[in-house]
DNA sequence: GTTGTGACATCGC
DNA sequence: CGCGATGCCACAA
């Protein structure tokens, strides 16, 4: 799949996207590409492809969280949890679940009315 | 040195 | 409204 360029410095950029995933409320859910969109570009990269690129980047730094990290509380643009192992996705729903988050007949958890209303 | 494999968003049918 | 194709690279084993 993927077209899939690191970050210029992976590590700083993780730092960034946990800061602000810690920062999302119980109750609440933030997409990828919203967590990117909180965090500058690079300088000299196009906007257009740091949409898509920095959603990944946000993902693949979700995939090694420290503890204290809520991960269960991003999720894609569709509403849904973008976990490819099952366990895993059980588990994240489940959490969610466990905060008052609904889901509809699709899986799919309504952003319009728990999307979290980032600064 | 090779090979397999990704926590996404968008657009078209 | 939902499923499928696209973008196209770094990193671990």
């Amino acid at each position: 799949m993927p077209g899939y360029i690191s970050p210029p410095d992976p590590a700083a950029y993780r730092q960034k996207v946990w800061a602000l995933v810690r920062q999302i409320p119980a109750g609440q859910v933030a997409t990828y590409g919203q967590i990117a969109a909180l965090i500058p570009p690079p300088s000299g990269m196009d906007p257009h492809s740091y949409l898509s690129l920095g959603a990944r980047w946000v993902g693949s730094a979700m995939a090694s969280c420290p503890e204290d990290v809520p991960w269960q509380r991003v999720i894609n643009s569709q509403g849904k949890i973008s976990l490819s192992n099952p366990r895993a996705a059980q588990e994240q729903r489940t959490l969610l679940e466990s905060e008052g988050i609904l889901f509809d007949a699709h899986d799919r958890i309504d952003l319009s009315r728990y999307r979290w209303q980032s600064p």
